[in-house]
DNA sequence: GTAGACATGTAAACTGTTACATGATTTT
DNA sequence: AAAATCATGTAACAGTTTACATGTCTAC
């Protein structure tokens, strides 16, 4: 892809994840480039527009197999949902291993939200709202991962 | 509160907006604190230990009032949770009309996740995985949203 | 022909994290 | 008495955005 269409999709998912800015993106792109984890090809339309499309290397699928290997050293849902669009980087038996270790973790996080919640509600309800909604956001994922947890097992 | 206080706090959401470092936080404690919007309380116990309780003033609040006043500039989840967690400086009506502005915010980003979802499903299932992860959360997210204006609207 | 989308790029300014430094209190 | 947690703070570094600069293609 060119990083305009880099920016366009992940566009789609700025609510999620962020989408960078072309100041960081195409600085980033000529980095991977110079480290051989990408490889560019020029496409001149007639006169000199230059749309450059970039492919993912052999090397840079290694670099990158090797990055998702590691456990995620940040637990947010911005590295989550980057990951699960980098899910076919996975074989079937690390997706399931993923998801599951996500559900630990959403149930954790749900957890250690509610007594928070319970000990304000007296107060101030409106500010409650947060927790209120942070537990039922967690209440969906945790859903939404069985779910797919029960079609892997199939 | 005092500058661990909020972290901790904020750390209860971190999956959903993230909670600053100390290197971040404590500066703009001082910040605020020059600029007036924030007044201070050192407790001293018995030896040394300053433990730093940090009040919002009423220039605090006028001008976080008008923060808030403005359209949202970023529409992420990070910045609507930040605004639910300040809810309580809502007015009603004002709480209403944001939940509801929130409610077209997250159900156009649904819409517009929908076509790119269908146009890459035959070729790659795993790639997928994010974006029903965004259309099932979106939905999760529009039913809090009807259920919490259903409230206030009676 | 012009407005809007497509397309790439740089540099200054800003923001944030990481690593370090210090010390008290509480729990085991 | 050691370990964990509470508690505050700074400086170097890393990363990002914003603003600027430039030019093409497409639909009206």
């Amino acid at each position: 892809m060119s990083g305009y269409d880099i920016r366009s999709l992940l566009e789609n998912f700025s609510w999620l994840l962020g989408s960078p800015s072309y100041g960081s993106l195409y600085p980033m792109l000529h980095t991977l480039l110079e480290e051989g984890l990408v490889s560019v090809d020029v496409t001149s339309g007639q006169n000199t527009l230059s749309r450059k499309i970039y492919s993912i290397t052999e090397a840079g699928r290694d670099a990158l197999q090797e990055q998702l290997q590691q456990p995620m050293p940040d637990v947010s849902l911005k590295a989550f949902v980057m990951r699960l669009m980098l899910a076919h980087n996975f074989s079937r038996a690390k997706l399931k291993a993923y998801l599951d270790q996500r559900r630990s973790q959403v149930a954790g996080q749900s957890r250690a939200l509610e007594p928070v919640f319970t000990d304000a509600s007296d107060e101030q309800a409106a500010r409650n709202l947060a927790f209120d909604y942070g537990i039922k956001m967690a209440e969906a994922e945790l859903a939404w991962l069985e779910s797919k947890l029960e079609l892997l097992s199939q």
